[in-house]
DNA sequence: CCTTTTCTGTTTTAAAATTCACAATTATAG
DNA sequence: CTATAATTGTGAATTTTAAAACAGAAAAGG
């Protein structure tokens, strides 16, 4: 059916979701690859042909139908889904990401929480109460566990991943320092390196400030 | 003097950079394309090219000095940089932004820190004590500062980057739902879009999944 | 009903990014 | 001091990504 949708590609369609919610929501029906375009910075060139990559439903002369492109891009990510997942380390970001992420909105269910610190143990963050790290394993196995959110520090990481990975959890979301890639062969890893991000913006900014003295 | 560095290879320095540091620390002196590639998952190819960009200082026969090498994609990114900077939004995410993150090593210097919420003004984050936003304009101004965090909700951000447009402040690092781009013609803004990514995350694991039934 | 305008899907073309390939240079070992 | 192995810099080839161009289908407006 799909052919291999590029990366490129995938990594666009949450813009495109994105934006045309915000389309849905103000009861707009249809849109122009041209006016997409202008919403998300780029070229309607760029719009059609991404679109076009799951089979066309735009009609010539009018345009693409917002909810059925909408549905159709929930349907390409996956978005329906459910996948059980956990999130280890409730300090601050682990806490932030368990209390404010809309999981379900992004095919997840967030189920477990966990943490070391025996203080927090039983205080609850959006309903789910923190568990002892040590149980991990049994959760995972028991509860067929599939992705997990990391947010510890860095050298905890690298064991984690490697309990988790021996108990079925081959999908991971990283906020750690630490590079999960290549350990092991099997697993899906999203990284989050902030800092990453915060340097390549310092890089523009110090860019820019070298472009105005020239 | 350095010709214009295309955009891939930015995004990939930090990366170079964090690795770097770790052979440092071990204390590894030099290094050659094909062993940072093995650490990087990447190509020799790519590295002596990216490397490259910014001026060979590589030995042939030898590879590349550590120390010197890290330092001069510290150069390149400008972590040298302490652009003064303001964090909007001391909720669980502005909380965990200001309280974990080393801007000092990333170019960057946290000065203010501002919120809607009364009852919090006065206590601290990092030896940062939260002001009332209301502040914001005034304090930008007077302390010359060029960039901000945002850590508000969506509906709150709009209005927020004019205020700080105003007030001179023309790069962001955005964490909020909304998109900056566009509105503003000079403005730098790095999206920090954590739906986005959680949904490539579930993309990959549908697709994943869909493969592993075929 | 006919004409004009609006748009898509798709083909070309162009640009960018990555990989390949290899001459040239240096380190190393004998 | 020489021969061999290691390793870079770089130009060329390939692949990937984006943009432009355009024929043809549908809508809109008489």
């Amino acid at each position: 059916m799909s052919n291999k949708i590029s990366k490129s590609v995938i990594k666009r369609l949450p813009r495109y979701y994105r934006f045309l919610c915000e389309l849905e929501e103000q009861d707009v029906e249809r849109v122009s690859s041209g006016k997409l375009a202008e919403i998300m910075r780029t070229t309607a060139s760029q719009v059609r042909q991404d679109l076009n990559c799951f089979g066309g439903f735009g009609h010539q002369g009018y345009g693409y139908p917002v909810t059925k492109l909408k549905d159709e891009i929930i349907n390409i990510l996956g978005l329906h889904n459910k996948f059980k997942a956990v999130l280890i380390g409730a300090g601050h970001i682990g806490t932030a990401i368990a209390a404010h992420m809309k999981f379900d909105k992004a095919g997840f269910e967030l189920v477990g929480i966990f943490d070391n610190n025996k203080e927090i143990f039983g205080s609850k963050i959006n309903n789910i109460s923190i568990s002892d790290e040590k149980e991990i394993e049994s959760f995972c196995k028991e509860n067929n566990i599939e992705a997990a959110f990391l947010c510890v520090p860095r050298n905890a990481a690298a064991g984690l991943v490697e309990r988790l990975y021996n108990s079925g959890v081959k999908n991971f979301w990283n906020f750690t320092h630490y590079d999960i890639q290549g350990d092991y062969p099997d697993v899906i890893v999203e990284n989050v390196h902030l800092s990453d991000m915060m340097m390549t913006l310092c890089y523009s900014m110090n860019e820019d400030k070298n472009e105005q003295t020239n």
